[in-house]
DNA sequence: CTTGAGCGG
């Protein structure tokens, strides 16, 4: 039970193929196969994926996800140095039901015309959180490497 | 930098 719908195994999922192929079996009818972990364990943090490249839907994404569930946060991914969108975007949930709610609502959607997907989301690269001053390069004491 | 398969400060 409690099996997603859709739900794809990791995030690698196809379109409808247009050209019909003859015969293709899944690798194996075996019961389970060792292949990655299905889906990452649950967290508030979801990552939605599928944002057009040329569109920042920051909000838009923002206000899909809060119809689900009180989003903390919501932002789109734009490279800091390029400063385009990658093309994703983070949705913080205010409680673990609501991102997954979320994810259900969200995820396989359609979302300026391209598909979205919702999963959760990953402890994200470290240089985050900035004390916010550093005024010694050499003599810091980084009292913010305490991460959660 | 007008197009994808991806995890940001």
């Amino acid at each position: 039970m409690a099996l997603r719908a859709v739900a794809a195994p990791r995030c690698v999922r196809r379109f409808f193929s247009t050209s019909t192929l003859p015969a293709f079996n899944p690798p194996l009818p075996t019961k389970e196969a060792p292949l990655q972990k299905p889906n990452p364990e649950p967290n508030t943090n979801l990552c939605i994926s599928g944002l057009n490249k040329r569109t920042t839907t920051s909000e838009k994404l923002r206000e899909k996800a809060s119809e689900f569930g009180e989003v903390v946060h919501a932002k789109v991914v734009t490279d800091r140095v390029s400063g385009y969108s990658r093309g994703f975007g983070f949705v913080e949930y205010a409680t673990l039901e609501d991102a997954a709610k979320g994810i259900e609502g969200m995820d396989g959607k359609f979302l300026d015309g391209w598909v979205i997907f919702a999963e959760y989301a990953r402890p994200r690269a470290p240089r985050m959180q900035p004390s916010g001053n550093m005024s010694s390069p050499y003599g810091n004491r980084s009292p913010s490497y305490h991460h959660q």
